[in-house]
DNA sequence: CTGTATCCAGGTTGATACTG
DNA sequence: CAGTATCAACCTGGATACAG
């Protein structure tokens, strides 16, 4: 498993894996900053520029822009152009997108029922610092 | 699903989550550059300092301490200090990290298995741009 | 509406050197 | 071995202005 993604832990090649490694690069792509949370909202439907710009909080037109040409480059977002004016664009996932989210969508789940818990850890670790 | 990490699309409040959210901080720390490697990699096995930086390669020692340093905070790895000189630190998956890497490490597998996929859709866009 | 281009501040990263 | 400190360079990301 993750044959492409981990050095040889057991071999011990070392630098199997740089950034050149294009698992790596599929992995920075949808791992970004905003690429989670773009894909995780089209999966409930297809949005447009401005709603997914307001589905994603706090992100920029830039960054979304940027972020949406990646996904689509990768083939996990449609876009379709309807020749209007003014013109409509709407992202859509892939079969590659929604087959992404799912398995995004798990690790996404699974951190909204574990908060609590990883709050506990760190408000542990917190006492630990200052008291002992 | 992700309630505490998407705005709402269908009510419309726009900026319900930023980056204070405590979601957003664990999905961060997470999808952190080196932290989804540094997981996988613990997933196998416990590892020093050193063998953890051969496994995920490409990390420098800043960066490496950095990420088990929060990862730690988190809840996700245990720091296990042998008392020797010169001394040992070993690296453990917590329960709760274990649960984490089982979704991390699916996600990893797809990404593995659809690499060719997204290559293709790559190519082709490439051959879009250069051809018609 | 949907972007793109430019500028600029700030955070992140890496190299290096040093400590326990 | 396992880090930490410091510094400079880079890149990211936001604001703004503008274009199709």
């Amino acid at each position: 498993m993750s044959t492409q993604l981990l050095g040889a832990v057991e071999g011990g090649r070392g630098d199997v894996f740089d950034s050149a490694c294009p698992a790596r690069t599929v992995l920075d792509h949808v791992m970004g900053k905003w690429a989670v949370l773009v894909l995780v909202a089209l999966r409930a439907r297809p949005l447009r520029f401005s709603a997914l710009r307001r589905a994603v909080g706090g992100v920029s037109e830039k960054m979304l822009a940027q972020t949406l040409r990646t996904l689509e480059a990768d083939g996990f977002v449609h876009r379709e152009v309807a020749p209007t004016t003014p013109p409509q664009v709407t992202y859509s996932l892939t079969g590659l997108g929604h087959e992404l989210t799912g398995h995004l969508t798990g690790l996404l789940d699974w951190i909204d029922t574990r908060l609590p818990d990883v709050q506990a850890a760190r408000a542990e670790r917190a006492a630990v610092r200052a008291g002992t």
